[in-house]
Order: C-alpha cells, then sequence, then structure tokens
DNA sequence: GCTTGACCCTCACGCGGCGTGAGGCGACAC
DNA sequence: GTGTCGCCTCACGCCGCGTGAGGGTCAAGC
C-alpha cells in the first residue's frame, strides 16, 4: 500500500467527516455527482483526499440551496461560479422576503385566533395578500344577493358620460385628500387620513349603494386582499392601499365611538 | 338553474379563484383533505362556497408553511390552532436566520470567487464553522503558510519513483518498528515505542519537513483527532493511532528531558 | 477456525406535494 | 353532428434522500 492508498477513507468515515449519511454519499454515487475514485477488492467505496474535498464543495453549495444538479453544474464549470453564486443570493433574498411575510401573517393569525374571532375569508385574503384573482366574483359571492350590489348595478346603469366625469373628480379629489395625508407624514389614523376617508365612503354611499361604516370597513379589507385594488391603489403611492384600508378603519372605529 | 347550482364552482373554477391548480384539488381530494360535497350526475366536482372557504383556509395555512396532514389537523381541531401557529412562527424564525447565514456565506462566496482565488475548502469551513473535521484542510489552515507545509511541497514536488521507493521502505520499517513494540506487549511509553516515534519524526524531518519535537506532537495529535489517520493506522493495528498518538508524546518528553 | 458484530454492498420501495400526460366521457356552441 | 372545451380516472415521474431487506467482508475474541 502507498501513501496515498492508505489516506483513502470507507463510505461510513468519509460520511463522519462531512456530517452527512452513508445514503446521501451512495446518492452521489449513484447520479454521478461524486463516485470515489477507488474501490477496494471487496467493492468498497473508497473516498481519496481528492474526493473529499469534491465532497466538501458538494456540501457546501448543498448548504447554499442549490439543487444537486446545479452543483455538479458549478463543480464541472467553475468559471460560471459567480454567475450561480449571484442568482442563488437573488433566490435567498426573495426567500428572505417571503419569510418575513410569513412571519407578519402569522402573527396576525394568532392575534385573530387568540382574540377568539373565528378567521373569515376576509381575513385570511388579509394574510394572503396575493394570489387572489377575480375579486369581482368574490364580491357578488359576498354581496351578489345584498342590496349593496343590486343597487350599485341599478344606480350606474343610468349614468351617463357626464355622471362618470363627475365620480371620476370625486374620486380624484378623494385620492389626493390621502395623498396629501400620507405626503404630510399623517398616520392613517389622524384626523386627516380619517377625514378623508369619510370621504371615500360618502362617494361610495352616493354613487354607488347605502355604505354604512361596517360595509365601508369591508370594502377596506378588499383593497388589501385584493392584488387588483391594492395595484391600483399603490400605483398612486407605494403602500397606499394599506394606509386607506387603516384610515378606513379608524374612521369606522371614531364613528361609532361618537 | 336552481339558486344552490349557481353558487357551486367546478373544480378549474375553485382552482382560479383560490390560485391553485385543478391537480391540487385533486390532491387534496384523494387524500381527504377538501371533497367536494357535491358531484354533478356526471361525476364533475362541485365545490359549494362552504367547500371554498375550507379551501381558503387550506390554502392560507399552506402559505405559512403547514404540511398537507397539518392542515388537516388544524381545520378539524381549530382550538390548537394557536399552538399550531406559534410552533410554526418558531419554525420560520429559524429558517429566517438559517437564510440570513446563508447570504453571508454566500457573499463571502462571491467575494472570494470575484478576487479569484478559487474556493478553497479552509473557506468552506470558515463558511459553515461546524461539522468540518477534515484535517487535511485543517493541517493546511495551521501549516498552509508555515516553512514546513511549503518545503514539504518543494521538495517532494522533486521526488523521483525511486525516492518514493525510498520513502516507501522507510515508512515500512517504522510501521514494522511499532508494530513489533505493539506486538511485544510494550507499552508506547516504553523504550522500544519511543524509539519508532523517533524514526518516524527522522523520517518526516528528512524527507518532508524540519520536524521539530513539538511539530511531532501537534503531528500525533492530527492521529488520533482526525478519522483519516486515525483509520489508516488502525488498519495496520487496533487502536494504533493513539498507541503512535502517545508514544509520539513520550518520545517528546525524553527528549526535552535529556 | 468459528462466531460475533460492526461495517460494507446492492436492490428497491416510500415520502410529500403535486406535475404531466393518456385515454375517454360530458357540455355547450355553431 | 361536430368541434372544442373541460371534466373524469388512472398512473407514472420528480427530488433528495430515509429506511429497510438480504447478503458479503473484516478484524476481534474465544
Amino acid at each position: 500500500m502507498t501513501e496515498a492508498t492508505r489516506l483513502t477513507l470507507t463510505v461510513g468515515q468519509a460520511a463522519e467527516q462531512l456530517g452527512v449519511t452513508v445514503r446521501t454519499l451512495h446518492h452521489y454515487d449513484e447520479v454521478g455527482l461524486l463516485r470515489p475514485s477507488e474501490r477496494s477488492p471487496a467493492g468498497y467505496r473508497l473516498y481519496t483526499p481528492d474526493d473529499l474535498t469534491r465532497l466538501q464543495h458538494v456540501v457546501v453549495y448543498r448548504r447554499l440551496g442549490l439543487t444537486l444538479e446545479e452543483v455538479a453544474l458549478l463543480l464541472d464549470h467553475p468559471e460560471s461560479a459567480v454567475d450561480h453564486l449571484r442568482r442563488q443570493r437573488a433566490a435567498v433574498v426573495r426567500r428572505l422576503d417571503e419569510l418575513h411575510d410569513l412571519v407578519a401573517a402569522i402573527d396576525r393569525a394568532l392575534e385573530r385566533e387568540m382574540s377568539n374571532e373565528p378567521a373569515t375569508p376576509e381575513d385570511m385574503k388579509e394574510l394572503f395578500g396575493e394570489g387572489f384573482h377575480d375579486s369581482q366574483a368574490e364580491a357578488e359571492e359576498r354581496w351578489g344577493d345584498s342590496d349593496a350590489w343590486k343597487q350599485s348595478q341599478q344606480r350606474t346603469k343610468g349614468y351617463t358620460k357626464a355622471d362618470w366625469a363627475e365620480v371620476k373628480a370625486e374620486s380624484d379629489a378623494l385620492h389626493k385628500a390621502f395623498t396629501d395625508a400620507i405626503d404630510a407624514g399623517e398616520p392613517p389614523t389622524s384626523e386627516a387620513a380619517m377625514d378623508a376617508a369619510e370621504l371615500h365612503r360618502r362617494h361610495i354611499h352616493d354613487r354607488f349603494y347605502d355604505c354604512p361604516p361596517e360595509l365601508h370597513k369591508a370594502l377596506g379589507d378588499l383593497y388589501v386582499s385584493d392584488p387588483r385594488f391594492t395595484a391600483s391603489y399603490d400605483e398612486i403611492r407605494p403602500r397606499m392601499a394599506q394606509y386607506v384600508h387603516e384610515a378606513i378603519h379608524a374612521n369606522a372605529a371614531r364613528q361609532s365611538a361618537s
């Protein structure tokens, strides 16, 4: 036996050294990611120091979240390593953001559960934010048999172009009321924000359907739960949907308190 | 069409509403997590509003990272929701921490790659601190910039086959010195064992790098701390690594005492 | 030399959470 | 009647291994 031969390790030893299981090494051998360069006469896998070095790289890249295929690519084309790492970094950061949101969502879910309010679909959507298409159908599902929906359909049916222009003017005005409050650094619970919310409620009430504070709150919920509404508000100012949502709730609380 | 009919959705509709695939709904049906309460005469799945509500919950909990089994538990025992959510929160936060470390690790890897130093095992270990007992790398880390390492590299580079044959012969001889001592029942502190250790030291010293007793002791430590060396010695005689280790220390003590 | 026990080997199935066809009905528009 | 959908039920595939089953190998101790 030469010096080099004496330095080879069996699967179990190699596995222990790098903190993986024997099965994992078998698997890497199977898929060709890391085949030991030697075998004993009895067929035992023998890992040379070079094999171990490669294994080390494999383990590291795996920890970085790469798939085995990606690891193989990297090890066989080391020149593309930077690219890969960059992409991987971006992916991990995205995942981080997702998890942040997740924690926030779980916190909200916890609050709700603890206050014993059974989770309603709206609440769920609040958690959820994304992936809710077709809020129209949802609205119809929720309010399809309500007066509000029918009223709105009834009324707007008869609107003229001039009417719609007025509606748009009002809408713009109340958006401005909100953005002014936002730009002034006012919190959504401020007078200014609540006043804007009240304008909003009356706008709905006058133009579309009877909108008591309770219904208004449900509408506000929709602004954060339905991406279409969220997007349209957030196009005006970042996070404006959330702001409007909170202002509406604050306003509703103020109304009921008075 | 009756009211009820109008309110039920087919798989495709239900899937679209909640942003999942038809296959997913089939799967939930298969595993019993969410079976539609109705079927059309033709066998079509029909999802009622209640089904949709349940589905909504499922989707939300899935986004929170729960397994389907956990989701089922939660939906069927809502009282344990808080517990589940707490545990889930903890898990997510742990994962968050891991990802933070990961990003840091990737950044370091990137720096290294960009400065064109190919990632070495030592760097890898720096990234991952834990579970890395590769003593080869350790040796290099410890002695990588030392004269010993460079010397060894320098000298062995120029060795011919004949030289290596000599090295092997010497190596075999000193192994024999050790095994003779072992087989004779001599303790590692015996003269015979210490002489073998001294032979070993001179072998290293003459063939690889200047090896004073202090360095020799460090090498001896490696023989018990590094499974690869341990294994290679223990292949010759059981517990020989430990034996050699102790003999080396005894010899070093003898040298300094004299 | 024989057993014991710790390794090693090769199959080969299992898991979670679906994706992705294949092959065949049902519903509705033209 | 004839498309073109969408629906149905199998049923296999994927990743990264875990987890046996059934059997060889190897050094230690009797």
